[in-house]
DNA sequence: CTTGTACCCTGACCGC
DNA sequence: TGCGGTCAGGGTACAA
C-alpha cells in the first residue's frame, strides 16, 4: 500500500534521524526478507560499520546511501514498517520484527514485515543506477511534463489505470493515487492509455501531481496496512474520492462508485464522472 | 516489443 | 466458539 507519498513521508521522517549516524551492528531475523541474489549473511557484512550519508526515495523504493557509494534498497511492499528508538517503541504495532540496525548513537532502527512481502538489499552504485534507470520518471520532479505524461501513455492499448501503475512507465504510482488521480481528471480507468485526447493528458497529468502533493501534505493514507516511522498515521484516508467507496455516493455528481478488476486490482471509479 | 496472469505472505473479515 | 474461504496488492517471473 504505501506508494509515493507515504514512501516520501517515511524517508522525510527517517531522514533526519539517520543521516549522518554508523550502523554498528545487524541482525537479520527472517531471512527471507533479504532479496535474492543478496544473501542474509552478505547484507549483514557489506551494511555494517557503514556511515548513512542520505535517504532516498525513487519509485516507492526507499533508499540508504552508504559510505562507498553502496545503496540500501528497502520495498516496503504492503506491510513494511520502520521504528526507531533506545527499544521498541510499541510493541504492540511492531509484532513481526525482520531486521535491526543498531546505530553509532545508542537507537536501533526496526524493520517489521508482517507478510514479509517486503525486502531489503544493497547495491553497489553502478547497479543501483542502472535499475533506476529503468523507472520511469518522477511524478513531482520537473521532467514530469504533459508531454512525458503523453509519452508514456502513447501507443498503449492497456488501460490507462494500468499504464499508471506500471513503474517503467510513471515511477510511484499504485492502486490508491492511481484511482483517486484518474476521478480528479473525470478519465474512465478502463479507456486504453493510448485513447487519451491532448487535453485530457493534460488535464490528468494535472491531477497526477495535485493529487500527489495533497497526499504528500497529509503524510498519506493510512486505509489498512501503512503507518510512518514508529507507527505514525497519514491523513489523506479522510479525503479519498473513490478508492475504498464502492456504492457510496460520489463526491462530485452522486451517483454511486462502482468497483471492477483490472489486472487482478480493485479499481474504483464513478460511473457519472468518468465517462 | 506488449499484455496478462500466478505467486508470494498473513491477518482481518464474513458466513455458517 | 471455531472454521474455511476470500481478499488486500507491489513487484517479479513467466506465458502467450
Amino acid at each position: 500500500m504505501p506508494e509515493l507519498p507515504e514512501v516520501e513521508t517515511i524517508r522525510r521522517d527517517l531522514a533526519a534521524e539517520l543521516e549522518g549516524r554508523s550502523v554498528t551492528a545487524v541482525r537479520i531475523h527472517q531471512p527471507d526478507i533479504v532479496m535474492p541474489p543478496d544473501t542474509p549473511e552478505a547484507f549483514a557484512r557489506t551494511v555494517r560499520d557503514r556511515r548513512i550519508e542520505a535517504l532516498g526515495r525513487r519509485a516507492k523504493y526507499l533508499l540508504l546511501r552508504l559510505s562507498g557509494d553502496d545503496v540500501v534498497q528497502v520495498q516496503l511492499r504492503m506491510t513494511g514498517r520502520f521504528a526507531l528508538g533506545t527499544s521498541l517503541p510499541d510493541p504492540g504495532e511492531f509484532t513481526h520484527v525482520a531486521a535491526e540496525f543498531d546505530l553509532d548513537d545508542g537507537r536501533t532502527l526496526f524493520y517489521d514485515d508482517v507478510r514479509r512481502l517486503g525486502g531489503l538489499r544493497v547495491l553497489d552504485a553502478e547497479t543501483w543506477a542502472e535499475r533506476a534507470s529503468r523507472l520511469g520518471p518522477e511524478p513531482l520532479e520537473e521532467g514530469f511534463t504533459p508531454a512525458a505524461l503523453a509519452e508514456a501513455l502513447a501507443g498503449r492499448e492497456a488501460p490507462v489505470k494500468n499504464v499508471l501503475m506500471d513503474q517503467r512507465r510513471v515511477a510511484g504510482i499504485g492502486n490508491i493515487y492511481a484511482a483517486e488521480a484518474l476521478h480528479a481528471a473525470g478519465v474512465d480507468p478502463r479507456r486504453a492509455g493510448g485513447s487519451l485526447s491532448e487535453d485530457e493528458v493534460g488535464t490528468l497529468h494535472g491531477a497526477i501531481r495535485t493529487t500527489l502533493e495533497e497526499a504528500l501534505a497529509a503524510a498519506g493514507t493510512t486505509f489498512r496496512d501503512y503507518r510512518a516511522v514508529n507507527g505514525r498515521s497519514g491523513r489523506f484516508q479522510s479525503r479519498l474520492r473513490v478508492y475504498g467507496r464502492e456504492g457510496e455516493p460520489c463526491r462530485r455528481c452522486g451517483a454511486p462508485i462502482e468497483r471492477v478488476v483490472q489486472a487482478g486490482r480493485s479499481t474504483f471509479f464513478c460511473p457519472g464522472c468518468q465517462g
